[in-house]
DNA sequence: GTGAAAGCGCTAACAC
DNA sequence: GTGTTAGCGCTTTCAC
């Protein structure tokens, strides 16, 4: 391994002043200059990014911890981490930390171990105070921690509101809403928005839990329906859930949407290739995820932070699982 | 920032004593052994992970480079190398490479500074040349990049020929391939395997290019089943081109399987959640990460490896997107 | 058994 | 403008 020094012996010149001109920090002659990079390039030096940190106690790394990157949401959040990470100069430490309280522990021990100039959580428990001093910069995605920690959601309430609205407009006059986790906040915004809009109105509706999960929803679903044989609208609290809603759905022999609609929450590609494909209310994943980056590097960077609280809007996007009703209209 | 020094001195040892016990190497005399353990704990003393990896030259890190991780295949084989890796106590540093040679060479090059201990490549593009030395421990996964580096990949080409018979035997008798990219190893080994069977079996078939596209297989399905509205059984290249294949035919009013069966490949969860489901040729995806993750670390253990190239097989998952044509039984 | 000292490769005072 | 030096926090010879 070439170092500092080789090159600087290879240009006559001291560390020090390779050292300024790789960090283009203090005076350098022209003269100087030349050589250092002639001599960088000659002997294709390549400066020892550990070493750097040890001194700056700065990685240019960010930890991003997810629940399970497996769960179809997170690779697009993840993507848009990554990349605006790589546009400053920052790399990605990707962590699994399954909503397990100590797992995530344990894996921002090992981040602060490692010099990471800041941490995305997008996890599902909130694993300690937000008082708690973390000591490293942080900022929440997805998921509320605290008020001292800069978050990034979207609007879940008015989504969730929008999707029983969107049934209601449709026709349907007997809804449920397979929710997810309770607990999880974005979760209970949705209901709390489907909620609202549904007691506003009178509809009927039942609500049961279906934790985001494909199977569960699917087993949910069929137990509902077989209860519940008039239910005509279906808010599925991820796009995930909606498909195990529609598979239980069709094997009763019903049909999307005709005998009943559904509606998803995320928006993630897999809703398209559906057939039908899935209506849904999309929220701005990519978007969510490359505005956490921006605001946790400003935070690294000392910069200030207009607001410490970011809420996207959500869109409906109608397909091919809703229809307005035709005997319903005059 | 608690150091070493800090936990010697609270100690009445030296550094060198802390480190040993640190480390379980060298002697250490039982009292001093408790003197320091007990120090470290008041202390809360955690060692400095970047000062160990400039002295030993190892972050136990690895990096995994993937073309993108909103690809869905993707995300399970990180998963699976992320949990190995914790397992051993490594890290992952995500990185999207966008199959782009030049991304993928900074990435290579800014690992190599962080002293990461290996690499897992999973790239679409040969970016180097095999004998070219990179310097650190890579394996190659789900791609073929060189002799010289181990490898790990599924059946593609039996995966292939598997695929193209059991659309035969179901009674097909003109097939169509939705192809992957073109110098694409492992779409080039689906390609070869389907075209043997199909050879040897004297069906028709057509093969044409839809580089695991949603999208793009979409359109291609349309043009194709236009042109030759007897295709009556599709093996698509990726579970998302199957996808696509099936919504393109039951827009132009073909029921599936019933005018038209479909295979797709990969096995990713999402063929499940269709309706009808996938039938399809699994890939043991979580497997072929772990496997990767686990020879890389014997690599960089300098462990012997039994061999550079490992194949594991892909599976027939029949579903219902294919089933076997009652008519033509006797 | 244990400590002093050197050094991993870099940066930043502080001289000159 | 540039070099010398100390030091980031740890590990490891080498004395004792």
């Amino acid at each position: 391994m070439t170092t500092i020094r080789d090159v600087a012996k290879h240009a006559n010149v001291s560390a020090a002043t390779v050292s300024r001109v790789l960090n283009k920090k203090g005076y350098v002659s022209k003269e100087a200059e030349e050589a250092v990079l002639t001599a960088i390039k000659e002997l294709n030096f390549r400066p020892n990014a550990v070493a750097r940190t040890l001194y700056n106690k700065s990685s240019r790394m960010i930890g991003l911890i997810v629940p399970d990157i497996t769960n179809p949401f997170f690779p697009e959040l993840a993507r848009a981490v990554e990349d605006v990470a790589l546009t400053y100069g920052y790399t990605v430490v990707l962590c699994n930390a399954d909503g397990n309280v100590e797992k995530e522990h344990n894996y921002i021990e090992a981040l602060k171990q490692k010099y990471v100039d800041g941490i995305i959580l997008t996890t599902n428990q909130l694993s300690f105070s937000d008082e708690e001093e973390v000591g490293v910069p942080m900022v929440a995605l997805d998921r509320i921690i605290g008020s001292k920690i800069p978050t990034v959601v979207s609007s879940n309430e008015e989504g969730g509101a929008a999707a029983a609205r969107h049934l209601i407009e449709n026709g349907c006059r007997f809804l449920a809403h397979l929710r997810g986790p309770k607990g999880l906040a974005t979760a209970e915004d949705r209901l709390s928005g489907f909620r609202k809009v549904v007691e506003q109105s009178g509809v009927a509706n039942v609500i049961v839990e279906a934790d985001f999960h494909f199977e569960k929803s699917e087993q949910v679903t069929a137990k509902l329906l077989e209860h519940h044989p008039t239910i005509d609208g279906i808010f599925a609290s991820s796009d995930v859930s909606a498909a195990g809603a529609i598979k239980a759905a069709t094997a009763m022999g019903k049909k999307v949407p005709d005998d009943l609609q559904v509606i998803g929450f995320d928006g993630i590609p897999f809703g398209e290739m559906l057939v039908p494909s899935l209506t849904t209310i999309a929220q701005p994943i990519y978007k969510m995820g490359a505005m956490a980056a921006r605001l946790l590097i400003k935070l690294i960077e000392n910069k200030p932070l207009e607001r410490f609280y970011y809420e996207l809007p959500t869109e409906l996007i109608k397909r091919q699982t809703t229809r307005r009703k035709e005997e319903n209209n005059e």
